[in-house]
DNA sequence: GTGTTAATATGGACAGTGTCAATATAGGGT
DNA sequence: ACCCTATATTGACACTGTCCATATTAACAC
């Protein structure tokens, strides 16, 4: 499981074999299936594995702010940081091709996240007579599409002015306008 | 290539393959090395073929509208009706490791989807004060994920109580309130 | 018409891959 | 001691993408 872990930092989803996997353990090539049942439940168990340590970096980096606009800038933030420094179990995470999607524990551990913002909301004061539930998916909307973005090289072009974080903070400041109660 | 579509569209990106092509257009397996170096230069010409049907739809869904709410409106619906109808195309579109990302014609193809968004955002009033780079970036980044997570089916729990157009339209709704001039 | 050249098709090989089946080797519980 | 479960091993099978040497074909120049 760690070997399969450094493989997929390293060297991207398409680098992680079960063969491969057992060459760098130094065991037989078929070894792993005692395991795992097949290639799809070892990534399965990967990308579960990614979304706890996701679901920890967002829980500590929420516990230190108070306030909706400073939960959300740090929420969209670290979420930022975690894809910067670990692309490829980003991408593995939404890869529902290469996963297992009824996988009670993947679905658990993708659920903790989004309730963690769900929370969140309902927490805060936000704008009267806007669904709650459309803000929710508004803002883990746009914080997954931003990161999906940057991480595949789309938003090169026309992101010189503003360093990435600044431009992460500001695209959170524009939805916020449509969320935050007016004071 | 109309082959390699068809297999697209029916079994996914996993679904086509070189030889698979070959077989369905009835031909010897290596036939199809012939017109594209490699797979990954196939898939390339695939996903720049999609973003321009894309483009199409979307010229064709704003040029009915007028005003920001209403074009606004239209390309999100347009672009999720494209993502639910072709799934895997778009899937494919943004899978920057089977496609060639430094492909001229991919580049193009992308880019005048962003252009698209970023005219329509010049010609209208939006609120002042705010960089206007940043909010079209918000806008494509709230699109883009919302439609990710669709077709990832990440958004069925909550989704219950409304359809998925007027979600969208909902989600996108809450965004204007954060870009749209004032009264 | 003949000869040359470029495009395309063919079948064979090679190194990979995931998966399965049969077998072997331990260790633990009764 | 015996069984049973877990894990490891080896070998095979059907795939895959890619390269190679070789045909076939069509178009174009002389």
């Amino acid at each position: 499981m760690a070997a399969a872990m450094e493989l997929l930092d390293k060297h991207g989803i398409e680098g992680v074999g079960v063969r491969q996997i057992a060459r760098e353990v130094g065991v037989a090539h078929s070894a792993p299936a005692n395991h795992f049942a097949n290639k799809r439940a070892l990534l399965t168990a990967m990308a579960t594995r990614s979304f706890e340590s996701l679901l920890r970096r967002l829980q500590s980096a929420i516990s230190a702010e108070q306030g909706l606009a400073a939960s959300l800038h740090a929420l969209t933030g670290t979420m930022l940081e975690y894809a910067l420094a670990f692309p490829h179990r980003y991408a593995l995470m939404w890869r529902k091709d290469c996963v297992n999607g009824d996988d009670e524990a993947l679905e658990a551990s993708m659920e903790a996240v989004y309730q963690l913002l769900l929370q969140l909301l309902q927490d805060q004061p936000v704008r009267q007579g806007v669904d709650a539930e459309s803000q929710a998916i508004a803002i883990w909307s746009l914080i997954h599409g931003y990161v999906s973005l940057r991480l595949d090289g789309n938003l090169g072009e026309g992101c010189d002015a503003m360093t990435g974080a600044d431009r992460a903070s500001a695209i959170v400041d524009v939805l916020l306008q449509g969320v935050q109660a007016g004071e």
